[in-house]
DNA sequence: CTCGTTCGGTTTCATCATGAAACCAAATGA
DNA sequence: TCATTTGGTTTCATGATGAAACCGAACGAG
């Protein structure tokens, strides 16, 4: 009766969601993509319990989306880090902070933003394009039978 | 004890998780934006328990993100269909597919792929950019304390 | 070195959410 | 008219979550 799982799935979507798509997990990243490393700072910031945070880092780093390391301040503890997998997700979190700033907020409520470094200016909305550089709406698309690789 | 609720937290990531983090939502949504309508659709689609179901479509219905309206063939019943809140999801929903299809597929798995319908081409990357248009990495972004609108 | 504290967890247990299956009423249709 | 389909709700067993207690290893002040 378990959870029902998609691994047997042909949808890049519902594959995605299986790794990635728990409560916790996509903050965790967030937190990674932030700076954050160690066990106790993830605790903190996100105030989730520590057995489920436990469970959540090490399925994060099952998937290869964080990795251990040895301390970087020269103590004995180790820290978890994106790997490069980790950091690919950075377009999920736009996305979806995006979403959230435009959809979940009412007027006058307090909020955090992502942005440019450089000028401290908002990020340019994301756009889904064709190949050729047509912007595109979701009608405009289609799911597609793909040949399997090699 | 309930589940962590993510209502008063400023992190625009951490509100889009709340309302559509869950296992399920995302993948009515992306089903939704396939043209399935029906309560019977979505669930032969998704596999998912029919309790489950009515639970989430109500969930989505309430904020917003599909609506209620009477078959569109006639029939006395009725149909669940994105709303613009609803379809505003898309970019979340490429997003994930593109992670999907780079990461979570063995070589030689048979998958699908979202496609321009023009020209059955794959979609451009999706890209994170300035405004000015420079492309950035996690590490040219920020996050800042907005002052609440209006 | 020694002892109290912090860090990074694991264990335990109560409660919530999920899933499977049975059940049911309204709409359909033969 | 009556069986079937649709769109759910109810019930119940089980899995996942969360809070708190517990614990050992590392650290750090003296």
């Amino acid at each position: 009766m378990k959870r029902t799982s998609m691994e047997g799935v042909a949808c890049p979507v519902a594959r995605s969601l299986d790794v990635i798509g728990d409560w916790w997990s996509m903050l965790i990243v967030r937190d990674a993509q932030l700076g954050l490393r160690r066990f106790g700072e993830f605790q903190k910031s996100l105030g989730v319990a520590k057995n489920i945070l436990s469970q959540r880092l090490r399925h994060l780093v099952a998937h290869g989306i964080l990795e251990v390391q040895p301390a970087s301040d020269g103590s004995a503890w180790q820290e978890y880090v994106l790997t490069a997998k980790g950091h690919s997700l950075f377009p999920i979190l736009v996305a979806l902070g995006e979403w959230g700033r435009e959809h979940c907020f009412q007027e006058g409520e307090a909020r955090t933003e992502l942005r440019d470094k450089a000028h401290g200016l908002p990020l340019k909305p994301l756009e889904v394009r064709a190949a050729d550089g047509r912007l595109l709406s979701p009608q405009d698309t289609r799911v597609e039978q793909v040949p399997p690789e090699r």
